[in-house]
DNA sequence: ATGAAAGCGCTAACAC
DNA sequence: GTGTTAGCGCTTTCAT
């Protein structure tokens, strides 16, 4: 079917540079040996025809396709945008393609993914669906591809855990909203059947007790990390007769549902009520007012999945129990937490955050 | 490098199912002719050995890389991530994969781009990136790739537009205000170098005209499509004694800077003043009020863009003057429009939007 | 330092 | 209907 008119490869180039194609190959990749007199000659025509190598081909003889998987469960989740950007902008830089699918959760989509990648003999994939079926990467691990996963991955060769230090954070944001004189905290989990949401869970507890407070567990309500949930959550929480003077939120999604139902309900954020959030997605700041929540900052955490995979190609002989990174979270003071006004003997404005000490 | 352990290619599986590749081959393929014994046989193994063929190699032998080049400005501008979510779901259902690569408008990383999209032979390229340097895509129509543009687009074989009927949604926009009562409409504009943001202008300024309204040039003002320049512009346009009562906006983004200058500044949104956006961003209907959007539908552009690149590909002959589809606008009411008070008869309820009649 | 040639994994003639 | 074989475009020994 192609048009026969002018091959574009490497043979038109070494036939036009008047050398072999084994010269023209060591001119493309530098190898040092190579007369520079020749070297210019190929690399004029190379310019002259705009000729580009064939990466299938190279892919295909060298057995390696310089492309890195990365599995995201849906790319509108405000979470993962800037993830994607972030691992991609590292990945150019190491002369990486990323393989980008999304599986909506969908167990379907999920195989169909992990087949794909297969298929385009992917070096390395980043897991980044919180939660994946174990069955699923059974061709992975046969093929020893790298993977990376966060939170929920196995200990074995070639593969890398980035777990996340929820407690820091979170343990920032109950001593933030405690110093702001609440008394009473809400906390909004994420669905049970997520381990990440359950970890959240658990550092909010540890730190309430590191402060000798006992948490309410009326005040603790299930959310689903949607904003349709956080809503719902938080109607509940109001309804109480000991109401809550401050929530927090198992992610930003379910923190902004609670201001959503604020709004409705004529409640103004912060001055009748704290919110904080977690993962600090781009949105939080846009937030009217803007969302005080907990950063778990997404571009280090493309940063150390990609370095994770990385390493792992380049690493000759596999760790026996893989690798683990840290992700550090931190408290981002903004606008949507204020000091108590029950009993409280100062008022305060309302759009300016009050900043807690130390 | 490799090891040598067991290939696990076509010769492997053919030897396994004592056939010959090209027996296997075509079982892949599903060639009908294939003796239905042989198929299976075949597939068992196939399904044994976890086997899949190796993408590089078909598409080296093919010609066909199976892959379109998607080419945005940046992931974290909100307005892409549908439309990548969408093109890549409805690729992979036409067995395509997308190679995306974010320039962030610059120069050189546009260069990169299409240097790599040659490079892994693309099959065509959609580029939304709103402007482009023509010099850029030389190689591109050198190598008679498709390509797909939004508004931009030249009239030539291969290249489609998709052109954006900025005008339906506008007019809509400026009679629901006016429908309201409001009677000075302000327009932030986009920058003046972006092509879309000057349509834009140009059809608020059509749709007043068709309502016999002469547009008040003190109430346009340029903005830049970010949050930034959405605020400051509103502080122009509320500084002026003849302060408007509605502001229309080029995008979404510079509509959420109205909304936080106006919540800074206590002005209670829809209230005091409505505000109308564009583009229709997922964070709009998050935003307090939910914002009021002329819709253009990310994921039927998405799918627009691809029909577009998927009918070049099998079309054998280029049309001489490329293809060109049309992409509706409409107006999306939300709450953060409602009847002007100026002088109104009857005064609105907070929250509830007010709808226009016919 | 350079060229000839083998071969990466697959498909598509072409023969049988 | 099935097998044999010649490449697809490139890298990489192995000679020279």
């Amino acid at each position: 079917m192609r048009a026969k008119e002018q091959a574009l490869n490497i043979h038109e180039v070494a036939r036009r540079a008047r050398v072999s194609t084994a010269t023209v190959s060591r001119a493309i990749n530098r190898v040092p040996t190579v007369n520079p007199k020749l070297s210019q000659r190929v690399w004029k025509v190379i310019k002259e025809l705009g000729y580009y190598p064939n990466t299938q081909a190279r892919a295909l003889v060298s057995g390696r396709s310089r492309i890195f998987g990365l599995i995201v469960s849906e790319l509108t989740n405000p979470f993962f945008p800037e993830i994607v950007q972030v691992f991609e902008t590292i990945a150019v830089r190491h002369h990486y393609e990323i393989l980008l699918t999304s599986t909506m959760n969908d167990p379907e989509q999920m195989e169909s993914s992990v087949r794909r990648m297969i298929e385009r003999q992917v070096e390395g994939v980043a897991v980044m669906t919180f939660g994946m079926e174990e069955a699923l990467l059974e061709d992975l691990k046969l093929r020893q591809v790298p993977l990376v996963f966060v939170d929920v991955g196995p200990r074995r060769p070639r593969v890398s855990n980035l777990r996340i230090d929820y407690l820091a954070g979170i343990r920032q944001a109950v001593q933030h909203v405690a110093a702001l004189r609440h008394e009473k905290i809400a906390f909004i989990t994420g669905p049970h059947t997520l381990k990440s949401a359950m970890a959240r869970k658990q550092a909010f507890l540890k730190a309430m007790h590191e402060i000798g407070r006992e948490p309410d567990m009326n005040l603790i309500v299930e959310g689903n990390h949607t904003m349709e949930g956080g809503q719902i959550a938080c109607g509940h929480l109001l309804a109480l007769t000991k109401k809550p003077t401050a929530i927090l939120c198992s992610n930003d999604m379910t923190a902004i549902g609670v201001m959503r139902k604020c709004y409705e309900d004529g409640i103004s954020i912060p001055r009748d009520l704290s919110v904080v959030g977690f993962d600090d997605i781009r949105l939080a700041q846009f937030m009217l007012p803007p969302l005080t929540t907990v950063q778990m900052s997404q571009a280090e955490l493309a940063r150390l999945a990609f370095d994770a995979l990385l390493a792992e190609v380049e690493r000759e002989e596999p760790l026996p129990e893989g690798s683990e990174y840290v992700l550090k979270t931190a408290l981002i003071e903004r606008e949507s937490t204020a000091i108590c006004r029950e009993g409280a003997v100062l008022k305060t404005n309302h759009p300016a955050p009050i900043r807690t000490v130390g």
